[in-house]
RNA sequence: GUCCCCAUCGUCUAGCCCGGCCUAGGACACCGGCCUUUCACGCCGGCGACGGGGGUUCGAAUCCCCCUGGGGACGCCA
């Protein structure tokens, strides 16, 4: 096979959403491990629908996923005269014919063919038509063979066939004069020389009509790849009455790229028992040959774990300038705080997500901590001032504060005092944090340093 | 309703094409235990599936047929 030529070709009626992602992951992972073209169209031939903020948050979409086009944005709505020519070259040829039934008398054929328990298609009724009244509003139709077959071979799902006599003429251009999309995404997806359509097996009933357009055009007809879709947890088509489904949601709940990349990826697709494919792993094992045929229930759970997998797994300089990106929109202020990579290392391995992980960063920014009532009252008694007390003479004679200089710090006030680390630590993290979870005592004490961390101190003995 | 697609744990899946290695493997979730200064991480263990019925075969999750179930399409949307 010559150079593989695939695209993404979204209408922009909306955001990029997580199947969309997906077919669109799935043509670019495929062109970039084989040294191809990825071409992005956006079909917005239905010029009511269509929007320039869709297609900016399609584009903002991608760019977060990482996935750049070789070609276009190459918007169809610059194209109608083009498009125009060949319902022309169709016409001409017979291959096409002008209709001339009102919408309202197609409704009315299409609900008694329902009723009838057949299946709604245009009779015919203009295909052979004599007369071709110029001033009368009208729509072009393609004609299509009456009887035969029509096959393909598709790359995942494997031989499919529809009976001519199942499709009718569609319509290729309306009364407006614009085209409709099965003609148009012919047209270009022949023109733009594109040999591996993937998508959505939404379009497998497209598919034939499409082909024969193909025919009927004179163009070679492209291989085709079905993928599966997306469905909520009720089995039913994903959308957002089940949650989140637009890419840029998942940004904006914490969610990182590469996690919604391998998510996404992996729902219908395996390599053997492999869960964690990194972009690189996917480019070099992803493979048609390993989709399933089969639907696959989306499931937040996965996606969360895989989350806190990258999370735990990320680089801390890279995950510290976006959590700093999450903080300031939470207006938490980072600039008089420790340090970002050393707070990110200090909760790296308890957060599912940088939202969470931006909530638990947020006490290391707070020089006025909130102290929580229940942990107020349970630890800061009488009794255990003298604890608070001990830590900070040793503390506060602590020059270097570096991970085991802090335990060994901490050692010294339990020998003093004679207890345990139990009766010591609980104390002097709500003095630090305000409450009773956080990471280790020691990083905190360690992120935070010496200044803050006495300042801290004192600011709790206040509350005896 | 008609056409098309699909069918292994609750979910994602391995195995199926080239029947025996499958008392069906992994992962998420869930439950228990261990680790532990909190919360987590981690580790160990448990629960849990070949939709049903017919064939073919010495032998079927794997091949064939029917049924059932689910999804999709049926638009002057894409």
């Amino acid at each position: 096979m010559s150079e593989l030529r695939v695209r993404f070709a979204p209408s922009p009626t909306g955001y990029l959403h997580v199947g969309g992602a997906r077919t669109a992951l799935f043509n670019y992972l495929l062109a970039r491990q084989s040294g191809g073209t990825f071409v992005l169209r956006i079909e917005d031939t239905d010029t009511e629908r269509s929007t320039q903020e869709s297609v900016d948050a399609i584009l903002d979409g991608m760019a977060w996923l990482g996935m750049r086009p070789d070609e276009g944005p190459i918007y169809q709505s610059e194209r109608f005269e083009h498009y125009k020519s060949k319902v022309q070259q169709l016409l001409d040829e017979g291959n096409a014919y002008r209709c001339y039934c009102t919408p309202e008398e197609l409704d009315a054929k299409r609900e008694a063919a329902m009723k009838a328990g057949e299946k709604p298609k245009y009779d015919g009724t203009c295909r052979n038509r004599e007369d071709q009244p110029t001033g009368q509003a009208h729509v072009v139709r393609f004609k299509a063979p009456l009887d035969g077959e029509t096959c393909f071979n598709d790359k995942i799902k494997g031989n499919i066939c529809f009976q001519n006599t199942e499709l009718d003429d569609l319509i290729i251009q309306r009364t407006d004069g614009t085209p409709t999309y099965n003609f148009v995404v012919v047209i270009d997806d022949a023109e733009m020389k594109i040999n591996l359509i993937i998508r959505g097996d939404d379009h497998i009933n497209n598919t034939p009509r499409q082909i024969q357009l193909y025919r009927a055009l004179g163009y070679d007809v492209p291989e085709f790849a079905h993928v599966p879709m997306i469905l909520g947890s009720d089995k039913k088509r994903l959308s957002k009455r089940h949650g989140a489904t637009s890419v840029m949601a998942y940004r904006d709940m914490g969610y990182l790229p590469e996690a919604l990349t391998n998510y996404l990826v992996r729902l219908g697709w395996s390599f053997g028992d492999e869960e964690i494919f990194a972009f690189g792993d996917l480019l070099e094992k992803f493979s048609l040959d390993n989709v399933g045929k089969s639907a696959g229930v989306f499931n937040p759970e996965k996606l969360l774990w895989l989350n806190a997998h990258w999370i735990k797994n990320g680089n801390s300089a890279r995950l510290a300038r976006l959590l700093k990106e999450y903080l300031d929109e939470k207006g938490v202020d980072t600039t008089d705080g420790p340090n970002l990579v050393m707070v990110v290392e200090s909760l790296q391995e308890r957060a599912q997500t940088m939202l969470e992980m931006a909530d638990g960063a947020v006490f290391y920014f707070t020089p006025e901590v909130e102290f929580d009532p229940a942990a107020e009252e349970k630890f800061f008694k009488s009794e255990t001032k003298p604890v608070l007390e001990c830590c900070r003479k040793h503390l506060s004679a602590l020059g270097d504060y570096n991970h085991d200089a802090i335990e060994g710090c901490m050692k010294a006030v339990m020998e003093e005092l004679g207890l345990k680390f139990g009766k010591i630590g609980p104390v002097l993290r709500v003095a630090l944090v305000g409450g009773t979870q956080s990471p280790s005592i020691y990083h905190v004490v360690e992120v935070l340093g010496k200044e803050r961390v006495m300042a801290r101190i004192e600011r709790a003995l206040t509350r005896f």
